[in-house]
DNA sequence: CGCGATTTGTGCACGTCTTCACAAGCGCCT
DNA sequence: AGGCGCTTGTGAAGACGTGCACAAATCGCG
């Protein structure tokens, strides 16, 4: 496997594959970024300001061109960012120019929406390997793909460079699947069980759990709640009453 | 609907409904320790020490302790927290004891998934409605609901008093049906499309982005694959090998 | 009743992230 | 060629989050 060519930096001279150690939260906007982009790229600018980018990708200004300057200057004083360029730097810094492949672990009902997912195939991922631990759903067709068995991962890593292991099972059935991917060499894994696995170093492993986001928007709902039953506290914060037919136009419209 | 009673704080006089407005970065931790002390509470703990409900939850101790004494004190020196106190503690902060109606918009593959997710039962949450614009999917019925149209989302926050809207609908179609959600009064919406929303003051958005996360690990495994590759850099941060059956306990998990 | 073991709650220092404000640079127009 | 308006890139300050380390508080035991 050669390391794929960076695309960028057309007549740059310097260090080529050295990634700039980047702060976490960079990392994370970096995505919406490159999703607004590709938005702005379909509709037909070539270039954008910082202002643009940043209204379509829902944050500051001045956020997005620090985020930006961590990655190189790839932007024109007095004319903003050249939009394919950017793509590629971001693409390149995302480690996307090389499609990566994922295994998806538990086809039950989220799992089955994951595979089913275009979001992947069209951002740089490739379902490589749909499994699951029982025995009556593998064989199961699923997008073109035939689920195997989760003990057959090994063979399947065998076939595949496997880049990231999703977890979509049961909770309970989490921390085995989680040592069987750390086990066949897989350093990422997105997890959808409610637990907490543990992993060996060297393993990244982010979580996304759909309830603790509905909990966290419960908690703002409630102290919502609370602050309008108590009129006397100074905030002029919150002036929204329920059932006034606000419309929007705040923020800048992405165009899609 | 009268106002669920306060349920914690038995013996304490003082403010009662008051809700300490707590860090952004705690509460989206609380669920965590919530889901950790419901465990602890089926497996027969009474009480529990920061340290252990720390590592069940996947945090520092610290932390935790720094993250309940927001909410006041309710543990004992010595001895730890009591286990049933604290998810009666957490689940009023966080809304929870009131069953919150969820409103479901876009029964594509991830809606289907999200219908059929137990987990939201479970945590506090109930269903309330399933909607979609696609006359064909009208009609249909999932896990004991049926598939309404989405103009009939004012008919159905009539019939039930909805607290959060959830969209998982494609991204073009997204910010119409937000746009719909903040006219019958809805002001938390969890968004699965990938796309910005503007809604107006006082409308709490949270997104969740599944390639987004995807490409996030990406990076890190792109990180981690150009470092191995250039060995002379000085860090003894990775140690890790693919293939050593190195199993568990070490407890670092990345950072949200 | 007092003492030691244990564990919480928190002051403090440190690092990270955000935001402002502005100098430096670029292109365009005259 | 020169100046002017626009936009990037960044220093500095402030807000926020984290983790250490320890005092205060509680329980159990002799």
């Amino acid at each position: 496997m050669s390391q794929h060519r960076h695309p960028g930096a057309p007549g740059r001279a310097g260090a080529v594959p050295a990634l700039p150690d980047l702060p976490e939260a960079t990392v994370a906007r970096l995505p919406e970024y490159l999703r607004a982009l590709h938005n702005l790229a379909e509709s037909g600018h070539e270039t954008v300001s910082s202002e643009g980018l940043a209204s379509a990708a829902g944050v500051n200004s001045a956020k997005l061109r620090k985020d930006l300057s961590h990655l190189g200057s790839y932007g024109t004083r007095g004319v903003g960012y050249d939009v394919a360029l950017l793509v590629d730097q971001i693409e390149y810094v995302l480690g996307l120019t090389q499609r990566r492949a994922v295994a998806l672990v538990g086809v039950g009902n989220l799992g089955h929406a994951l595979a089913g997912y275009d979001g992947f195939a069209g951002r740089g991922f490739r379902i490589a390997a749909l499994l699951d631990a029982d025995p009556s759903r593998v064989g199961e067709e699923i997008n073109g793909l035939v689920v195997r068995h989760v003990d057959e991962l090994p063979r399947v890593a065998a076939e595949e460079a496997i880049a990231i292991g999703v977890i979509a099972t049961p909770a309970r059935a989490a921390q085995a699947v989680a040592d069987q991917l750390v086990a066949v060499g897989v350093t990422s894994i997105l997890n959808f069980a409610p637990c907490v696995l543990s992993v060996p170093e060297g393993v990244d492993v982010r979580k996304v759990d759909l309830a603790i986001e509905l909990q966290i928007l419960s908690f703002h709902e409630h102290r919502k709640a609370s602050l309008t039953a108590l009129p006397a506290t100074g905030g002029s914060a919150l002036t929204a009453l329920p059932g006034g037919l606000a419309v929007t136009d705040t923020q800048e419209a992405i165009g899609t």
